[in-house]
RNA sequence: GGGAGCUUAGCUCAGCUGGGAGAGCAUCUGCCUUACAAGCAGAGGGUCACAGGUUCGAGCCCUGUAGCUCCCACCA
């Protein structure tokens, strides 16, 4: 027999079972049709990303359902892959560059994809081996990058398709503008935070003239982009100054008042500067205004060289100077009043975005969106927890055109080309094209796609499409799709829409929404704050299994949950537990043991654990199936730690030590009892379930490959399961006894068990030495035994003679306030049972396990009398 | 301005379709009992935020209130 190291080191084997798993090929997921296909695709994270514990959640949940449904014989693909996350990267690349004293422009797009795609080869996997720490069960040999050849050309196909089908279009709009990353961003991309600013108040004189209109803005600055001055047509106060002319402080240029209804006349002056070039609301008033759109500042936020005053400044920098001239003017009513507003930052950087008109490239939403609603609604695909399918809905009805197109170079470029001469458009999936009427060869869009366009495509893409391969039409739809909260808006409404679109199906039946992993306060974990764990060190120090089993315990779906160090020592705490008890088993086998199965004649004991255990099995898939894994969870806790080890190890210790037939049967059940707990556990804690299986069972077999096991209906004993737990309450019963009296362990003390159960407590002498100080057992329908302490139970009274231990008023205190314990028991039992709602409206089977409990209240009331009695 | 979530033992959180409130940690009392002190055996501790309602029965369902958190939204 193979042994246990002495204690719980999983860095001592972690890896090596991973290097184990990989090499059998135990991940990898070939077709096959006898199998029912269980498919999960990964979240990619970003190639310059490196493992937080939200990634370590995501992972191990994702693993957890892969490994059991591995094992309950389907055929499971868990596929896995990176995100080129085209701003990121390009934004960690030319940060790089810096370093060196280059920019990206210097060396020119094509030296700078080489860079990128050396940066891809050298960051893009890290991850992937960080992931690997977790132990998670990818098919690594079908990992996939949203920027490789066949994403690449999923990409293309479905941008022609759209085009074709005018569901792209391009157009000069007003779009969100990052100054730092120098893009456009789509509307999810940008976070909109409370930011504290001032309100001023402007006036815009008349021509001519000594009268003005007040007005108030938080930006001053885009007054230089002032084309006109706007009140609530209803206003009365303002009607008569419709369509007369006011001059925009400072640069004095001409400007009409116009009226329209996107004026509040009850908020601030009721007079609104309109800049079309700098605000989303303006830009919509002017193009119905038919406003000029002066444009103020360049691509970094500066002020442009039309107003040389403030050429160059930075658009803070500039307000300063424009504040003091309009106080200098004149114009500047008063000092600005406080105001906290709504600011939109860039997801990426945090930088303040700026609107921004420019031509881009848009997805029409409309029409994708609605199929999208309609298959939640439907329930094709279900969210997990079901709130989310209300944030989902609010999303897709109020959707805008997504603007799809980004001035990076780090991502896929928009298959768009542009004649020159005569200004041809095509859209064509080649790579180079002549134009179709001057036959000039014609230049690409030098725009990227949104990185969201490719991971949008993933649940397919990865599959083979546009090729409609054998693993497309096998593992698709997916099943389950794990992920946070936070990117429902980013991916999963467009990885629906884009599967509905071109794949005629929903990408995947569940979407498992999970929620953040915060600091030991509630924080967020972030960068700034420094007060992220870094998962591989929680890892190194207590072992993946703790960490995943830690992450999977004790949080509902959708729920944040705090990380907490306690909590993973908790786990680790577990995991040395069923070490140990594995130890125990393996210590005590013969060297040539071979597992044959359950004995025939099984004990008492026996029967309760395997009852429990097959009761046990059947929940955890229930849990499973309902995806509620933290439950699953603790009831394997329980059930390892209570049942099995506290108890059932316990009772076998007897027949190991006597030795022959009762020796070999405790222990077939105590090994058939450990594999099961191990197979049960596996999909939690891989790693230490596979290692102890290795050892335990030594064939040659993989835990990870094993049957989970089920509920089988031979092996529910309830009978003897509710009969043995008697026992357990007794022993319960004179522990507690003998702990209250102070009785230390090591004094023995003889037990005289009055009970109907004669024969149940006679097959149970033996624990009552071991696990209840005994010295000796004396059993029978009646006893009176004067200086005694009592342990009274349902079913057995007991004496414990102590002698000069014994205190009689004491005990007798003792008595008195059990039986009031039990006087309340019978008082609602007995008050449940004669309401006669309560008897004409409960289930049968309420009422009857309520009169069971009211019997055995009623039986220990007896004992208790009747040992109150004998003192008194 | 909408919407969601949370409020349960000192702390962190579970609690499945409504059927006498649970775990871990912490606290207190005993134990080195030949797998485990990362352990064993006991104990204490909760008007389940508040107010109504539905029900034979509410932590759970309905209405309202308060506090905290988050998401969405074009009041300059």
């Amino acid at each position: 027999m193979k042994e246990l190291a002495k204690t719980y080191a999983p860095e001592e084997y972690e890896d090596r079972i991973y290097q184990e798993w990989m090499q059998k090929g135990c991940f990898h997921a070939e077709i096959d049709k006898e199998k029912k296909p269980y498919t999960i695709v990964i979240p990619p994270p970003n190639i310059t990303g490196q493992l937080h514990m939200g990634h370590a959640l995501d992972e191990t949940l994702q693993d957890i359902l892969i490994r059991w449904k591995r094992m309950s014989g389907y055929c499971t693909l868990w596929l896995p892959g990176t995100d080129h996350a085209a701003i990121a990267t390009e934004a960690k690349i030319v940060a790089a560059m810096r370093e060196e004293g280059i920019t990206k422009e210097e060396i020119g797009r094509e030296k700078f994809m080489e860079r990128a795609w050396a940066w891809k080869e050298k960051f893009g996997g890290r991850i992937v081996e960080q992931l690997k720490k977790l132990g998670s069960s990818c098919d690594w040999d079908r990992e996939r990058f949203t920027m490789d050849e066949g994403c690449s050309k999923a990409v293309k196909e479905v941008f022609v398709k759209y085009y074709e089908k005018g569901l792209i279009y391009r157009g000069e709009r007003i779009i969100n503008w990052c100054p730092k990353c120098l893009t456009s961003l789509s509307d999810a991309e940008v976070s909109y935070e409370d930011q504290a600013g001032h309100f001023w108040h402007l006036r815009y004189y008349f021509k001519d003239s000594d009268e003005y209109l007040e007005l108030a803005t938080t930006r001053p600055e885009t007054l230089l982009g002032d084309t006109a001055v706007a009140v609530n047509p209803n206003d009365e106060r303002y009607q008569h100054l419709i369509g007369k002319t006011v001059l925009v402080p400072i640069v004095h240029r001409e400007i009409p008042v116009i009226a329209d209804d996107y004026v509040e006349m009850d908020f601030g002056t009721g007079v609104v500067k309109i800049t079309p070039a700098h605000d989303p609301n303006d830009f919509e008033v002017g193009k119905r205004h038919n406003l000029e759109i002066i444009n103020v500042m360049t691509d970094d936020a500066k002020i442009v060289d039309r107003f040389p005053k403030y050429a160059g400044l930075d658009r803070y920098d500039a307000r300063k100077e424009i504040l003091a001239d309009l106080e200098e003017e004149g114009s500047l009513v008063r000092n600005a009043e406080d105001y906290n507003h709504n600011v939109g930052t860039c997801y990426r950087c945090g930088t303040t975005v700026e609107p921004k008109v420019s031509t881009q490239w848009f997805v029409k939403m409309k029409p994708l969106a609605q199929p999208a609603i309609d298959a939640v609604k439907n329930r094709k695909t279900k969210f997990v927890p079901e709130r989310f399918d209300k944030i989902y809905y609010h999303w897709l009805e109020n959707i805008k055109d997504w603007c799809i197109s980004r001035q990076i170079w780090w991502g896929h470029q928009i298959p768009a080309f542009y004649c020159d001469d005569c200004e041809e458009m095509t859209v064509t999936k080649e790579t180079s094209c002549t134009c179709p009427k001057c036959g000039k060869p014609m230049r690409q869009d030098p725009d990227t796609l949104d990185t969201w366009f490719s991971s949008a495509l993933w649940p397919f893409s990865t599959l083979g499409w546009p090729e409609q391969t054998e693993e497309l039409k096998y593992f698709y739809p997916t099943n389950t799709l794990v992920t946070g909260y936070d990117i429902i808006f980013f991916w999963v409404i467009r990885m629906m829409f884009s599967a509905i679109e071109n794949m005629g199906e929903v990408p995947f039946d569940t979407v498992l929404i999970h929620g953040l992993v915060r600091d030991a306060q509630g924080r967020k974990m972030s960068k700034s704050l420094g007060n992220g764990i870094d998962p591989l060190e929680v890892i190194s120090q207590y072992g993946a299994d703790a960490l995943r089993f830690m992450l999977a315990t004790g949080n509902a779906p959708g729920n944040d949950m705090r990380y907490i160090d306690d909590k993973v020592k908790a786990a680790r705490n577990f995991a040395n537990k069923l070490w140990n008890a594995s130890r125990f088993i393996i210590m005590n086998l013969p060297e040539d043991f071979v597992f044959t199965g359950l004995p025939e004649n099984l004990t008492m004991e026996d029967k309760w654990v395997i009852s429990k255990f097959n009761q046990l099995a059947k929940e955890v898939n229930q849990n499973l199936e309902a995806f509620e894994l933290g439950v699953a969870c603790s009831k394997l806790y329980d059930f390892i730690w209570d049942v099995f080890c506290d108890w059932y190890i316990e009772l076998t210790k007897p027949r190991i030590q006597a030795g022959g037939e009762a020796k070999a049967s405790a222990q077939a059940v105590l090994v058939w009892t450990m594999q099961g707990m191990l197979k049960l556990l596996h999909p939690f804690m891989p790693f230490i379930t596979e290692e102890i299986w290795q050892t335990l069972v030594n064939d040659g077999s993989m835990i990870m490959l094993a049957d989970y096991p089920v509920y089988d209906e031979t092996l529910n004993f309830s009978e003897e399961e509710t009969a043995f737990e008697k026992i357990i309450a007794a022993i319960k019963a004179v522990r507690n006894t003998r702990t209250e009296l102070n009785v230390p362990p090591s004094v023995k003390a003889k037990l005289y068990i009055e009970t109907e159960d004669m024969d149940l407590f006679a097959g149970a002498k033996l624990f009552f030495e071991k696990l209840a100080s005994a010295s000796e057992i004396e059993i029978g329908k009646k006893f009176d035994i004067p200086d005694s302490a009592g342990a009274v139970t349902a079913a057995a009274r007991i004496f414990i003679p102590m002698n000069e231990l014994v205190d009689k008023e004491k005990e007798l205190a003792r008595l008195e306030k059990e039986k009031q314990k039990v006087q309340k028991d019978i008082d609602f039992l007995s008050n449940k049972l004669s309401n006669q709602g309560f008897l004409s409206k409960a289930p049968e089977k309420l009422i009857e396990a309520e009169k069971a409990k009211l019997a055995k209240a009623q039986d220990k009331m007896d004992k208790i009398m009747q040992s109150i009695k004998a003192y008194s």
